[in-house]
DNA sequence: GCTATTAATGATAACCATTATCATTATCAA
DNA sequence: TTGATAATGATAATGGTTATCATTAATAGC
């Protein structure tokens, strides 16, 4: 992944300072595999820094997201969810929702075939509708294991 | 699209009643083009069905939501917006949404190749990964022409 | 290294969509 | 017609997110 020097030259580049909330939050989005709400990463960091705020980590995320260096995913239940986005193209994936307990699988099985037709779309989608595309979306909802 | 006879056969068939506040909002979503939250429809019947309730509104969407008659869109807001889904398949459709105004566009350009693909990756994600798959979300997310 | 500027933070209150509660009403099978 | 109970409406509660504001800390310029 990234180091520290290379999102503090990320964040300069954008005007953005680097500060102490913000690397150990983006230190968690690295070291976590699943995906994280706002109230994971406060509880998450509470014992190595007591001091942050739940509102700061929510300005984290909203800036991470802008900046487009985390991936925001709406779960069932209404609460935004967090990754980090990596860094190489490879490891674009969609996901599998379980629409009872909110399960997210990370799927990269067809990937390259939904992106092809994706670029396809998007660039139809944005001549026909006037529109600049910036993300896209794939899920697929159902019942995990567990739930069904 | 469904006749009251009709809606109420199939609510008969799910053992729910057929009730006046239900009665109305699916005639609402019936002549409604767009995504309609349920604050909307809560205003918008207001002036023919003064005792409506909110709760109501919430309720009678879950339920349509869940027998599938509705879908259901959670717009950048994060406020719930749904549409009728339409009775023939040919009406299938997918999303563009702008990301600062929250427009939701329908559109149904390459639907047919998306869904080819959908389905080939939906036997292959239930079988790798054990879930059953219910429904299915593409979403382009960008900006329109108003906001760019 | 200082200093001034101002972005960022943290505590807290406010917001607001959605859900839970509960007494009352209306549906519908028998 | 009637009894069982699903559904409703008013309202309170919930809970995730955002706004406010005084304080702190990062950065650029000297
Ligand atoms: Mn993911
Ligand atoms: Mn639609
Ligand atoms: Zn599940
Ligand atoms: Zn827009």
């Amino acid at each position: 992944m990234y180091g520290r020097h290379q999102w503090r030259r990320r964040f300069r580049a954008n005007a953005c300072r680097w500060t102490a909330p913000r690397e150990s939050i983006l230190d968690l989005l690295g070291r976590t595999r699943g995906h994280l709400s706002a109230k994971d990463i406060y509880l998450s960091l509470q014992p190595t820094f007591p001091g942050l705020g739940l509102a700061t980590v929510y300005r984290t995320l909203e800036l991470l997201h802008r900046l487009g260096i985390v991936q925001k995913v709406t779960s069932s239940d209404g609460q935004g969810r967090y990754q980090l986005r990596s860094v190489d193209q490879q490891d674009h994936h969609h996901h599998l929702i379980c629409s009872r307990c909110g399960l997210i699988v990370d799927y990269r099985d067809f990937v390259r075939e939904e992106l092809e037709l994706v670029k396809k779309t998007e660039d139809a989608l944005a001549k026909k509708y006037n529109f600049v595309i910036q993300d896209h979306s794939i899920e697929f909802l159902g019942l995990c294991e567990k739930c069904r």
